[in-house]
RNA sequence: GGAGAAUUGGCAGAGUGGUCGAAUGCGGCAGUCUUGAAAACUGUUGAGGGUCACACCUCCGGGGGUUCGAAUCCCUCAUUCUCCGCCA
């Protein structure tokens, strides 16, 4: 969420910048806002005189009644009736005005970096790095869905017994492989310094406003009705909300956070030949890293991050690319946005498996993480947040392009936490 | 799941209808003293809105109500603790 204050001051850069992720009727949403935030503190400030003449007589009431003087008392009561009405009327209006307010400011996208691209969607989005080889598969590869049959390493068919479609079984070798990956990408996290924490896999209303998913997505997440909690969709959820309502010291940056958690998806609307195997799924693990920075450092931290996962896939030597996502591609809260992408050979496909992106202080604000700055005032932070990494593509990009004739050679570092080194 | 108690500023803890945004202690910050530090002393120290700055307004777990007036009374929800039940 935007701040209002930063609109106002700011009419112009916010017009371009939600031009530039395409929305039609930017100009007609920050005038709306701007005339919304006028009405309201104009209401506020009526409300706020009605008041404090009804607190004086209160007062004055008091007293009154403390030296004896009850006829008088009784007479300026009367007087407190009529400001009560007023208050009353005024509160309800204004009220009325900040929910407007509000449900203006929850649709209002973050405004993009300046180095978005411009653009419309996904073949907009800029290349800004590749590296690794296309390894050239042998006669008779195979794509991942297949792989994992014929090892019988995931089974989807037992996942939809159970539970439905995109819910697979990892069995054996799959489920250590898995496992191995968890560990393998926890450990390079908290290496870099990221502090490691486990947190609940369902969140409340209020954390699911806080980081963006809520109120205009929830048919993205799954809810449970009867306690009104939701399946997180990614780590960064609760993760981030640690820092709903803190007031951080300026000395305590950078902190940096990651997470292994199950992510739940409905992915609702996004079914066919492209959401095979484990292309997308309902459920799906993930790790995360969270970090809560100064606004003067967030761009090198997202860098950072954008390195430390470089580091990760050259690592398990997979051929990978990094784009930094176009205006129309960018998601809601970010600011700047960069995907990486696994190349999965026998389908010749890119697949996401990673996001890193920069939230500036737009998360902040809803979360209401601030910390006190060198003047003793406070100020939003910024939050960030990356995938590292997730794991059903990686594991697809891996089964594919590490399959040869004699089975799926494990890449080298997965060894020591997988116990074997080929599945066959 | 049942019964009872509690929830106040960074922490501890007073406050049961009127001048309480809230005593006191600790902690934090600034100053005096000191070569420096400690101790002692003095001052200061919650958040948000609003204003050029003041004034002023809101917030004592969340929401609602009673009252001229609520941290204080009532309802409701959440959380914590104790006892019982159940249980990995």
């Amino acid at each position: 969420m935007l701040q209002v204050a930063f609109i106002r001051e700011n009419k112009e850069t916010v017009i371009k910048g939600l031009e530039k992720r395409n929305l039609s009727n930017a100009n007609e949403l920050v005038s709306k806002t701007i005339a919304a935030d006028e009405d309201r503190r104009a209401i506020q400030t009526e409300l706020d005189a009605v008041l404090a003449e009804s607190n004086k007589l209160s007062k004055d009431i008091g007293m009154l009644f403390k030296s004896g003087e009850r006829q008088k008392a009784e007479l300026l009561k009367e007087k407190t009736v009529q400001l009560k009405e007023q208050s009353k009327v005024l509160t309800d209006n204004l009220q009325n005005k900040a929910n407007e307010l509000q449900e203006l400011l929850y649709i209002i996208p973050n405004i993009p970096n300046k180095i978005v691209p411009n653009g419309k969607g996904e073949d907009d989005n800029l290349t800004v790095f590749e590296e690794g080889e296309i390894p050239t598969l042998h006669e008779g590869a195979l794509p991942h869905w297949e792989l994992a049959k014929k090892y019988d390493i995931i089974d989807f068919e037992l996942g939809n017994k159970i539970t439905g479609a995109g819910f697979p079984v990892y069995k054996g070798k799959g489920a250590r492989l898995q496992r191995a990956l968890i560990n393998y990408f926890l450990d390079k996290n908290t290496a870099a310094g990221y502090d490691e924490v486990q947190v609940p896999h369902l969140v409340n209303e209020a954390s699911g406003i806080a980081t963006g998913q809520l109120p205009d997505k929830e048919g993205q997440m799954y809810h449970d009705a009867q306690d009104n909690l939701f399946l997180i969709p990614t780590a960064e959820v609760p993760v981030t909300n640690i820092f709903r309502d803190v007031i951080l010291k300026e000395d305590e940056f950078p902190i940096c956070k990651t997470a292994y958690t199950p992510c739940f998806r409905r992915e609702a609307g996004s079914y066919g030949a492209h959401v095979r195997g484990l292309n997308r799924l309902h459920q799906f693990d993930k790790v995360e890293i969270v970090r809560v920075e100064h606004p003067s450092k967030s761009y090198e931290a997202l860098d950072g991050m954008a390195e430390h996962v470089k580091g990760i896939l050259q690592e398990l030597k997979m051929p990978y690319r990094i784009l930094r996502l176009c205006g129309g591609d960018l998601g809601f809260t970010a600011s700047l946005t960069y995907d990486f992408e696994l190349f999965s050979t026998a389908q010749d496909r890119w697949l996401e498996v990673s996001s890193v992106s920069n939230f500036e202080n737009f998360q902040a604000n809803r979360l209401k993480l601030r910390f006190k700055n060198s003047n003793g005032k406070s100020e939003l932070a910024h939050t960030l947040n990356g995938s590292s990494l997730a794991l059903p593509r990686v594991l697809a990009g891996l089964l594919e392009n590490c399959q040869t004739p004699e089975g799926i050679k494990i890449p080298e570092v997965l060894v020591p936490y997988c116990g074997f080194d080929i599945i066959n």
